[in-house]
RNA sequence: GGAGAGAUGGCCGAGUUGGUUUAAGGCGCUCGCCUGCUAAGCGAGUGUGGGGAUAAAACUUCACCGAGGGUUCGAAUCCCUCUCUCUCCGCCA
């Protein structure tokens, strides 16, 4: 969310940015109730003071045993109007809370302006992009030869868009999720969480996710939780509604969570294989700072991330997201793309986003700093550190041989019983 | 699922026959004094958010005692709904 008064105060450039990242929103209604919000609350308050001195005076009269009955009677009549003016200002309130909670965040000045994913412009590559002298398989015709991937058995048990991995393919899972979260807790200093996957309402408000984009997420039956789309979502929200000491910052955390999303409206897009799925598995990395340094932070969080792909020799690059396609919550968002022989193309393996208060303002998430009395609200980040299902892809493409089995990365072979490779589902 | 107790400022904790408590006191924190140093001691200050005013402040006002409604001239205090925590019982991995 974005501060009232930065809106009321920038007005022509918040019209100007969301016309970049084609919203459609009226901000000259958002100019008439602030307007109205303000007049009316001067008048209410003014009522308020009025009531509060005479019933003190009604409070002495009466101590004195005095008759106050015509104050009382006069009182009765501004409480009337009180009660009418706050019934005015709760709906102008409302409307301008309306308008603010689909309000997109600011871009930074460093964002390429765009409008859509073709206007992102890439900021390095790293690894060579490996030669075959085959044919290179897409990773379903992979996975199903050697027995640990099973989409039809998934679909059976669920439906579309779910897998079964069995046997080495589970192992293998296991083992990326393992090694990434040592990485970033040996050797990254992000401390390990394993948040709850199901979330309340509010959660959802304060990274975002709600009220827009209700469509997207899993809802409980009944209840008002839904299931978590990202880890960002619950760990983000520990520190909801709390002042952090300035001393405890930068706060970093990593979580394993699997990922649960409804996918609307990608009907027909990433069908086959476990591109796009209803469910994943995904390391996050995420973090709490101070405003001043929330850059440099997203820089250390980017590389990171990218280390993981470093170590188990996959080659990618680095784009950074476009105004037109940088999402609703952040300020800046650097896509790691990894290369995939099996599409000959590269995809998306992890998403790199400092969101400034956009999201300490909707959860309240603060700071006091040192020596100062004033709070201020933390800047909060997060990037996937890695998707497992995407990364377990990646290695089935990268490293599959002739014969249709898959080398281990050697980083992977000691969680995965020191085997040197893939050649059958157990 | 059943029964009971509770939720107050960064933390602890008083206040519930409605009206000088428009939140006592303590801890913590900040500043000052004192003092070989540190500690202790003494003194002062110290919540959050929204308005108004100002060049900026000083200043001024409203709201906030888990959340949301209600009663009343007036609610931390009375009533209703909800959420969470704790204790006991039941069930369960």
């Amino acid at each position: 969310m974005l501060d009232l008064r930065f809106v009321r105060e920038n007005i022509e450039e918040v019209k100007e940015q969301i016309k970049q990242r084609g919203v459609a929103l009226d901000l000259d209604a958002f100019v008439r109730l602030d307007f109205e919000r303000r007049d009316l609350l001067q008048e209410a308050e003014g009522l308020k003071f009025q009531r509060n001195t005479v019933s003190e005076k009604i409070a002495r009269l009466k101590k004195d045993k005095k008759d106050a009955s015509s104050e009382i009677a006069a009182m009765r009549e501004v409480a009337q109007k009180i009660k009418e003016l706050d019934g005015k200002l709760n709906e102008r309130e409302n409307a301008l809370n309306r308008i603010l909670m689909y309000l997109p965040n600011m871009p930074h000045p460093s964002v390429p302006i765009g409008s859509n994913e073709e206007d992102n412009t890439e900021i390095k590559r790293w690894g060579e992009i490996p030669r075959f002298h085959f044919n290179p398989m897409a990773h379903w015709d992979i996975g199903e030869k050697l027995g640990i991937l099973d989409f039809e058995r998934a679909s059976k048990i669920t439906g579309a868009r779910f897998t079964l991995l069995k046997g080495w393919g589970a192992k293998l899972e296991r083992a990326l999720i393992n090694f990434m979260l040592d990485l970033h807790t040996h050797e990254h200093n992000y401390k390990e969480v394993l948040p709850p996957f199901i979330v309340n309402r509010q959660s959802m408000i304060a990274t975002g996710q709600l009220p827009k984009f209700e469509e997207d997420l899993f809802k409980l039956e009944g209840l008002d939780y839904y299931l978590i789309p990202t880890a960002e979502v619950p760990v983000t929200n520990i520190h909801q509604n709390e002042i952090l000491k300035s001393t405890e910052l930068p706060i970093y955390y990593t979580a394993y969570t699997p990922c649960f999303r409804s996918e609307a409206g990608s009907y027909g897009k990433d069908t086959r294989g476990l591109i796009r799925q209803h469910q994943f598995n995904k390391v996050e990395l995420v973090k709490f700072v101070v405003p001043e340094t929330s850059y440099d932070e997203l820089e250390g969080l980017l590389v990171d991330a990218e280390e993981v792909l470093r170590r188990l020799g996959l080659p990618y690059r680095v784009v950074s997201l476009c105004t037109g396609d940088i999402g609703f919550s952040a300020a800046k968002t650097y896509d790691i793309e990894v290369w995939l022989p099996g599409q000959n193309r590269f995809v998306e393996i992890s998403s790199c986003s400092n969101f400034e208060d956009f999201q300490a303002r909707r959860g309240n998430i603060r700071y006091k700093p040192e020596g100062k009395s004033k709070t201020r609200f933390v800047h909060t980040l997060n990037g996937s550190g890695l998707a497992i299902g995407r990364t377990l892809i990646a290695i089935l493409e990268n490293y599959q041989q002739e014969d249709g089995t898959v080398t281990v990365p050697e980083v992977l072979k000691s969680y995965l019983r020191g085997i040197e490779k893939i050649e059958g589902w157990i």
